[in-house]
RNA sequence: GCGGAUGUAGCUCAGUUGGCAGAGCACCUGGUUGUGGCCCAGGUGGCCGUGGGUUCAAAUCCCAUCAUUCGCCCCA
């Protein structure tokens, strides 16, 4: 027969990887429910038309990253190439968002791209959302807040990036501004995908990669010199706080989102550690994109983290110590050494019995490797006499015991 | 969607000009009747990614294909 694999893109999670997200998940919970938010667990399967009309018709994800399939009555859905979208969508359909609330959740991402370090088409997000506040202040706390998640992480290295994107009222006319530069320099030196970008989205030529294409934007007008003074006076403040906090960061001019429903205050957090796909978490301010779909008009803003790329920067942790190893060296001890395990591990203890009597040496071998304080060997003696021997296997030491009080004394 | 690299033992990889399929690690057994780590001896384990082609002969050369991986792009 022949084997099945994963598909393309698609990884299996062992130790010790599936130890590192769980303890992200961990933290996750710990950390954000310091600052009031919520679980919110969403579907991963939903409509495709949220998708469209939140990340925008003409992003790449969109595009021609999603899985979309139609199901059996022929409606289109799509597997869930972000959580914003979702978590909007759920919070819009409960309804009664008074104030301000917030969530988070973490869970599996599908986007048809190419492998990479980094990258997978099923991936795995933590997303923090807070809906109703639009005051700076609440754009300064998500940020302190994911920065004190990846802290927690162990993750001190990494680098802040901000950047604001205006808003409704003032990046047209930006956008007007950069075409015009664009369209002012040597057209012929910028990359194939900027000359159709200076058409169809200029603000991403800013973040083109390609030397020559940052070289000749090197003076282009900033979004942040043009904003309105709404939009400064409010960037300022989330600045402000940062510093305070003592928060360190770099202003990105060139930092622009992907996603449509971006505006004001951006960021992301980069490493230099994890190869090309080096942005391990993201995010911005996103108030319009409730009303655009069917909701309230209520501001929000939030943000992403890659759990593969963080996981690529955590320490991976050693297998866990067990505290005893129970060798069987006669078959018929068997079932008599597996109750006797069952009992160690009710009062507590953590180990693991052997299925197999095999020889001393091999079993002892086997307990040394498993990292268990004790190894205990129930062989034909003991198993007649109703006892055990208790090794140390630092010292070396060992002593008989009847297997009663082996059992109260763990108690 | 585009480009580069790599597919040989469970793992990491050698394999010369086309000529018997290899090493280290891991695993098992023994050296020690029932005592680990170190050491020594022996052993298990392979459709050489898959399918075609060239050849007396292919892991090796050619074509195709699949997979993995690193980049481009995009994004977390």
């Amino acid at each position: 027969m022949s084997k099945i694999s994963t598909i393309t893109g698609f990884a299996d999670l062992f130790p010790p990887e599936s130890g590192l997200f769980s303890f992200m998940e961990g933290k996750a919970r710990e950390v954000f429910g310091s600052y009031g938010y919520n679980e919110l667990r969403v579907p991963i399967l939903e409509h495709t038309e949220l998708f469209a009309r939140s990340i925008g018709a003409e992003t790449d994800v969109v595009q021609k990253e999603m899985y979309t399939f139609p199901d059996r009555k022929g409606r289109s859905l799509t597997m869930r190439p972000e959580a914003t979208a979702g978590m909007m969508r759920a919070c819009i359909e409960k309804g009664g968002q008074e104030g301000i609330s917030k969530y988070f959740s973490y869970g599996p991402m599908f986007r048809y791209e190419r492998p990479q370090k980094g990258r997978m088409r099923q991936f795995h997000q933590i997303d923090c959302e807070c809906l109703g506040a639009h005051e700076p202040q609440a754009d300064a706390e998500v940020v302190l807040m994911l920065m004190h998640f990846l802290g927690e992480l162990g993750l001190n290295e990494l680098e802040l990036q901000i950047n604001t994107l205006g808003c409704k009222a003032c990046r047209p006319a930006y956008r007007e501004l950069l075409t015009k530069f664009l369209q002012g320099i040597d057209h012929e030196q910028l990359c194939e995908d900027c000359k159709r970008r200076v058409q169809s989205n200029p603000l991403r030529v800013l973040d083109c990669k390609a030397s020559t294409c940052k070289a000749l934007t090197e003076n282009a007008p900033t979004m942040q010199e043009h904003v309105c003074p709404d939009c400064q006076s409010h960037f300022n403040t989330v600045m402000g706080v940062l510093e305070k906090a003592s928060q360190p960061f770099v202003l990105n001019h060139r930092l622009v989102r992907g996603l449509d429903y971006y505006m004001r205050t951006t960021f992301e957090v980069v490493s230099t550690n994890i190869g090309a796909q080096s942005s391990v978490a993201g995010g911005g301010r996103y108030d319009g994109l409730v009303s655009q779909l069917g909701g309230p008009d209520l501001p929000g803003i939030g943000f992403a983290c890659g759990m593969e790329r963080l996981a690529l920067l955590m320490q991976k942790e050693s297998a866990p110590e067990q505290d005893f190893y129970l060798a069987v060296l006669e078959a018929e001890a068997l079932d008599t050494a597996l109750l006797l395990a069952c009992s160690l591990r009710r009062a507590g203890k953590k180990g693991e019995v052997s299925f197999a009597a095999r020889s001393a040496k091999s079993q002892l071998r086997q307990a040394g490797k498993s990292g268990a304080r004790y190894c205990l060997i129930l062989g034909g003696n003991e198993y007649a006499k109703g006892s055990i021997l208790v090794k140390d296997m630092t010292s070396g030491e060992q002593h008989e015991v009847m297997q009663e009080e082996l059992i109260k004394s763990v108690k």
